[in-house]
DNA sequence: GTGAGATCTGCAACCGGTTTCACAAGACTG
DNA sequence: CAGTCTTGTGAAACCGGTTGCAGATCTCAC
């Protein structure tokens, strides 16, 4: 004698299926395969038989279990998103990218954020890997390349900033350098000479090109690089709060400001705000990434913009090309300067 | 003669399991159920096996499949959580909460958004059902009770904000009323009694929790309601600006705004700039939740805080308890006003 | 009327773990 | 030294889907 399947609460974790295909089968008086192919088209089933199936289906509310799918399908239907936050602003339109383009094709989204640290970054990827994703987009990680080459050994991955080639991974750059010359030649081109740069991270490598592209802009303008204009942020507000007093207090003389992102950008408002100097009328300031929030910020901030959204959507179709086997076909969004009222010639 | 494995790109969407517990067995010279129950640590097993065992794990990096696991267990280690955007700060802050208390567990969470709207919402829940998660976390969502009592059957289910007496299910309020009363009789202690109140939408429970508390604030301090100073927004900056702009254009009399939200409060604030008033001299203004970069508006931002982090934490550990079988034993976080730079006496 | 071909369906073997149960060996008792 | 109790291990049966293969039925042509 069976003995009876165990109820919710008490010791079986979760009540099982409550009602499984074979059921189902036996209801509509088929075979367990019938109906297994009638839910996914795989064959042609006779029309009788379908209904009966259908409707045995609908009487239970059957769903498949997707353990048991997964199990002899061999894929979850679950991608892995690494971040390095999910309440970070930026991230967050990335995420809400993939995560459209990815439910459209019946697919899920597990969200993980690193930190911007190596070790959770790491934890993150081998947990998707237990999790059975069928694929990684990873958000400019800090994982060096080596660690990324071996995960990738074990599932697809697409990366957005760096570029890395090895097979059944894709990378999605960041048009960070360009970006930051189409920011810089506004303000040159507003007159502007001393500008100052409040940078990110320092070994972060969307950080590293967008100095490249401050630098770059400077010396095409022929203006002498002065490195006492340029302080270190933490892509946050804080740090450009930190930072622009910092760059206000040691006295140095700069009519604008261009700051590594637009977070940092609201920390250097508000420590601007605290000196007493209007934006832009004492100081112009130039953002980047185009935060939904930044047309909200007083005064609206002029910010470089590279769709994170369509970016997380491309990044989506990217891995789902290589879930399919197929090579992806994806490029960047494309850069380009919003002109707000943060900026004002000189 | 067996046939290969199918390899990576070409038929097979995955690689199926490059090595399987039984592979562990046999180069270990043991049996499948050895090599299950060291992994888990169900039952004792010699030292010798048990050393024997590990190195054969260690050597081939071997992770158990996490689809067999979940279809032998019943569970499969993941969490769903239903917010209405997750690019919005808000919910950010709440999602961010989640994932650490889930992640401490060992669990991963299944992020997905409503937008605002029943249809997507009834999507998003059916596809955690359909993945198989071990229970729900609904961000205080617009899916009637009757939908989620039906849900509940499925999976526990933990709502913040709504109270739902349904057995495998648990709330957890969100304590709108007294926020909104907090705010309120901070303004009308500082002399405020012309308060304008930019709504969130009209079918939102937390929307008409927080327009009960300014009513109730205003009948407390024996101050007529004037209907002609609330106005509908949209729970964002847009919708603040809209309704904002509507109340100065109209010619309203007010001294201060409460909002329904801090998106809110920021597009007043830019509504008021463009109309050339300032915040607090002109008008004060008054937020609810305290989104991190509140503290970063110009001028920082008076707001209700009821840490949605802390509340996400909560939540999760609550639909842990319920996974496990337990009674959660969690309450919702504090309400504290905080006082910034946006509002004076008048 | 029979054979070839096409179409539909069921059996049974898988996917890769977990767990019940039985059994063997060692530890204790009297 | 027989008998009971513990303890560690393996064989085999699950979990709930999918699918290769073979057999059944039906069509059509000669």
């Amino acid at each position: 004698m069976k003995n009876p399947r165990p109820q919710h609460g008490k010791r079986g974790p979760r009540p099982r299926q409550l009602v499984t295909l074979r059921d189902i089968a036996r209801e509509a008086g088929v075979s367990a395969s019938t109906v297994s192919r009638i839910i996914n088209g795989t064959v042609k089933v006779s029309d009788e038989l379908t209904a009966s199936v259908e409707a045995a289906i609908a009487k239970h509310d059957f769903r498949p279990d997707a353990a048991a799918r997964g199990l002899a399908l061999g894929r979850t239907f679950t991608i892995g998103v690494l971040s390095q936050a999910i309440d970070s602003p930026f991230y967050a339109e990335g995420l809400r990218g993939v995560e459209r383009r990815l439910l459209a094709a019946g697919y899920a989204a597990l969200f993980m954020s690193g930190n911007w640290n190596v070790a959770d970054e790491e934890r993150c990827m081998r947990k998707f890997i237990d999790h059975g994703v069928d694929g990684i987009i990873m958000f400019s990680g800090c994982l060096d390349n080596a660690a990324v080459k071996d995960f990738g050994k074990r599932c697809p991955i697409v990366m957005t900033g760096r570029h890395l080639p090895v097979a059944h991974t894709y990378s999605l750059p960041i048009k960070d350098r360009l970006g930051a010359t189409l920011a810089m030649r506004h303000l040159i081109g507003l007159g502007h000479r001393r500008i100052a740069f409040i940078a990110g991270s320092e070994t972060h490598p969307d950080a590293l090109e967008r100095l490249a592209g401050y630098l770059e802009a400077l010396q095409e303008a022929r203006i002498p690089f002065d490195p006492r204009l340029v302080v270190r942020g933490d892509w946050r507000e804080e740090g450009g709060l930190i930072a622009t007093t910092q760059l206000l207090e040691a006295g140095r003389a700069f009519t604008a400001v261009f700051c590594v992102n637009d977070q940092t950008a609201h920390g250097a408002y508000l420590a601007l705000f605290r000196h007493g100097l209007k934006v832009p009328d004492d100081v112009s300031v130039v953002g980047f990434d185009d935060l939904p929030s930044s047309s909200y910020s007083l005064p609206p901030l002029t910010s470089v913009r590279q769709s994170v959204r369509v970016l997380g959507e491309r990044a989506a179709e990217a891995v789902l090309a290589l879930v399919a086997g197929r090579r992806p076909k994806v490029e960047s969004p494309p850069v380009e300067l919003v002109v707000r009222d943060s900026t004002r010639r000189l």
